[in-house]
DNA sequence: GGTCATTTTCCTGCTT
DNA sequence: AAAGCAGGAAAATGAC
């Protein structure tokens, strides 16, 4: 049987059933300087020159969204494989090829925010301080109101190093003074070289540096944290727990997480639903007329909305039960009698399929 | 800080 | 029996 996920989409050809991918929440416990996959960073989280197919993707949606676009009108057969490289090489005319309606609005959008990566790029190489908690660029655009386009949006006072995370693998951008950025094979980065600093770096401290406390002791006490921890503890026996009905609370260490836009479920599903790259292989259409489609591979599904959602727990028990809260407000209908199958509902937008599951987009 | 919408988590009972 | 569905309950989370 021919693996419906390869495609050549490099983040479907990872090992989905690997359950051991790290994010944020995973376990302290057992961790060392891992890092994280960048195909595992969300598109704004990494330099355009390294996303991927699906970071383009997912960056396309960005812009119709934020555009406000009327219909959806990406031409998914010109723009399979793009990739971000193949982006920063197209001119106005080439965007257009990927959706004639929005190619001008949507090349814009791009170029403002190569701009906003640009002027990142800069402060890095002024040595202004650029910190985030845990990624490098934040969502850069905002509409104005008069001429319906989007302008980067100037943020003059960036907050300097702050750092209150616990996940020893996330990196930590500070000042350079004392210290190197390096690339993942240990090159260093120098800022006019043409490879940005990346999400993947770390940052090192040269050994005749002053030691300062900061970032990077509290990085280095929270490693030891864990590893203490993690020796310390011994098994202790759990008394018999019985739940009441209810999220449980969180652990008080779990709160307070900054997390970043990820859009609706619904939404997302009809992306799913949009893309040849997920559909029909993950999801497809069972009546495109009526809006009905069905889970092909639900827990692949669920576990896309997971890192969407920075949630490694979730599954499609959970998702379904979020999907099936969307018939009050119909967006989904209920399809009675049919397992993992759904319907747009009146109040679902753009959700029409141009070329239905793509029947002529199979790779060889 | 309050409110609201949208999940997320867990559950019981039911259906396929 | 297992998987999926329906929907209640309550907490989390982000936007406003």
């Amino acid at each position: 049987m021919p693996s419906e996920l390869s495609h050549g989409h490099p983040r479907f050809s990872q090992d989905m059933s690997n359950s051991s991918v790290s994010t944020p929440s995973a376990s302290l416990k057992n961790l060392e300087w891992q890092q994280r996959n960048p195909e595992d960073e969300e598109y704004h989280n990494k330099q355009i020159c390294k996303w991927t197919y699906q970071d383009v993707v997912d960056f396309m949606f960005t812009a119709w969204d934020d555009l406000k676009c009327e219909n959806l009108d990406i031409n998914f057969a010109e723009l399979s494989g793009s990739t971000g490289l193949n982006l920063l090489q197209l001119d106005e005319n080439g965007f257009k090829q990927f959706s004639k309606g929005y190619g001008d609005r949507i090349y814009r959008y791009f170029l403002d925010y190569r701009a906003k990566e640009e002027r990142r790029q800069s402060q890095v190489e002024s040595h202004q301080p650029y910190f985030t908690n845990n990624h490098l660029y934040s969502t850069p655009y905002e509409m104005n109101g008069d001429d319906n386009n989007y302008h980067p949006r100037v943020t003059s006072k960036q907050s300097p190093i702050v750092c209150e995370t616990a996940a020893p693998y996330e990196v930590r951008y500070e000042r350079l003074d004392h210290r190197e950025l390096r690339f993942e094979d240990g090159s260093r980065y120098m800022p006019s070289s043409l490879n940005y600093p990346t999400a993947a770096m770390k940052t090192y401290i040269p050994s005749n540096a002053h030691s300062s406390p900061g970032v990077h002791s509290r990085v280095a006490e929270n490693i030891s944290d864990i590893e203490h921890s993690n020796n310390e503890e011994e098994p202790r026996p759990e008394p018999p727990k019985k739940r009441g009905p209810g999220r449980p609370r969180k652990p008080e260490n779990e709160l307070k997480k900054k997390k970043k836009k990820t859009g609706r479920l619904w939404e997302f599903i009809r992306n799913l639903l949009l893309d040849p790259a997920t559909c029909p292989s993950l999801v497809r259409w069972e009546n495109p007329e009526e809006g009905m489609f069905r889970f092909v591979q639900a827990e692949k599904v669920a576990q896309k909305w997971g890192d969407r959602k920075q949630n490694k727990d979730m599954n499609y028990e959970k998702l379904s039960r979020a999907m099936r809260y969307y018939y009050k407000t119909e967006i989904f209908e209920a399809v009675l009698g049919r397992r993992l199958v759904y319907k747009f509902g009146k109040n679902a937008k753009n959700w029409r399929p141009s070329n239905p599951n793509f029947p002529d987009h199979q790779t060889p």
